[in-house]
DNA sequence: TCTGGGGTCCTTTTCCTT
DNA sequence: TCTGAAGGAAAAGGACCC
């Protein structure tokens, strides 16, 4: 008889790392990842190609000081954290804390060919692995040979050291009974550490740790429960699940009890498909509905364009659309419509998600515009749905007679 | 002078139908 | 025709995560 053995890999520092393997005359500087606007790209000489990366001048790359615009850091190097710079923080108040930090573009395609490297380096050893973004994973160690040697620490170590030879990067990881307990134990021996998290260790372990270490309870629930007197797992553990369920409501209620339990029964899921897709975009200044009206129509159209082209090039129809407003000062509306048809054309994406925006309110300054489809559905499967315009009138008039 | 972008899931509200 | 209840679907909002 096996036990649940699962795993959770999260992958060290990823951005920061994946940006030291190419540039590693950057090391040990304090460098800034984020922004990702064009304007840091142009700023760049990095794309000049006639030389080695790792030839460029130290002095050739672009500093937080010289930096203008909006952004926020997406991660931020050891060194650049010694200066009080960190991820979430507005580039312009970190240009204030380390103006001499380097200022790197955010390179997805490049992150991304890194996550599907290390993906499948683990994906060959073991290969029961839900994706969890781009450097994190949950792995299903329970029937992988020797996944239950030393409580799954000596599958984790073969892992790391194959991820480690292939890639050059380090990762965290903690295997447990559960997705839960796996995800917290990965995080008690950063970087480049093991953790193995038993049945038994919940209460020494587990208990004393605050309750904002389950994922799931963020900054809104944490508050809430502090108001209760209730700060660690421990603590949370011992609340009345009628009352929980009172306060928080049933389905949360329970689960917050269950998660203080250690009790988890979610599968590993190795293949899911997407729900909705969207693209959106904060303004370099907030616009005006009315006066700035020509460059919200462009800017409305290019989103529109671009999921048009999402959906399109991954293979997906939906027929939800909606659009997303941030004002000026940070309040969020949204609008969506669903059409009798699904679709991937810009042209009716455009055309429904004006519906959309007709009906949001657009008295204040906009911040942000985004572009929603929503309830997919792979374009394959949607061909083979009856379409409303294949029902023939006379069908029509005989399901609704008094049309 | 702040505070990105792309998602999922859950809850509440609203609207429609019976 | 009006009213109210009930239930479902869609819309809206919000919390959370990476």
């Amino acid at each position: 008889m096996s036990l649940r053995r699962i795993a959770h890999l999260d992958m060290d520092a990823f951005y920061a790392s994946v940006e030291l393997l190419r540039y590693p005359q950057l090391k040990g500087l304090p460098v800034v990842i984020g922004g990702g606007r064009r304007k840091i790209d142009e700023d760049l000489m990095l794309g000049d190609t006639s030389r080695a990366l790792h030839d460029i001048a130290v002095s050739e790359f672009p500093l937080l000081r010289d930096y203008t615009g909006r952004g926020v850091i997406t991660t931020a190097t050891y060194a650049a954290r010694q200066f009080g710079v960190g991820s979430a923080m507005g580039l312009m108040k970190a240009a204030k804390l380390c103006p001499q930090a380097v200022l790197l573009p955010v390179d997805f395609a490049q992150y991304r060919h890194y996550s599907q490297r290390f993906k499948s380096i683990i994906t060959d050893i073991a290969p029961l692995m839900e994706n969890r973004g781009v450097d994190e994973v949950y792995i299903d160690f329970t029937e992988v040979p020797g996944g239950q040697r030393e409580g799954g620490r000596v599958l984790a170590r073969l892992i790391q050291k194959a991820i480690f030879e292939d890639t050059g990067l380090t990762c965290s990881v903690g295997v447990a009974p559960n997705k839960l307990l796996a995800k917290m134990a990965s995080e008690f021996n950063k970087p480049n550490g093991i953790s193995i998290v038993l049945d038994e260790d919940l209460q020494p372990l587990i208990w004393p740790l605050a309750c904002r270490k389950i994922n799931g309870i963020g900054p809104k629930a944490d508050e809430k429960l502090q108001k209760h007197g209730i700060q660690t797992i421990g603590q949370l553990a011992q609340a009345e699940p009628l009352w929980l369920k009172e306060v928080f409501g049933s389905k949360t209620g329970a689960w917050l009890h269950d998660a203080a339990w250690g009790r988890d029964s979610r599968p590993v899921v190795t293949e899911s498909e997407p729900i909705s897709m969207s693209r959106e975009t904060t303004f370099e200044r907030d616009l005006d509905a009315v006066r700035d009206r020509a460059e919200l129509g462009t800017i409305f159209t290019r989103l529109c364009e671009q999921v048009a082209a999402d959906l399109q090039r991954k293979g997906y129809v939906g027929k939800t659309i909606g659009v997303k407003l941030r004002y000026a000062d940070f309040q969020i509306a949204t609008r969506d419509h669903t059409l009798d048809h699904y679709t991937a054309q810009a042209q009716e994406i455009r055309q429904a998600a004006g519906q959309s925006l007709k009906r949001a309110p657009l008295q204040k300054r906009l911040r942000l515009l985004g572009v929603r489809v929503g309830s997919l559905l792979p374009a394959e499967q949607a061909k083979l749905l009856p379409s409303d315009k294949e029902i023939p009138d006379d069908r029509n008039a005989l399901l609704f007679p008094d049309d």
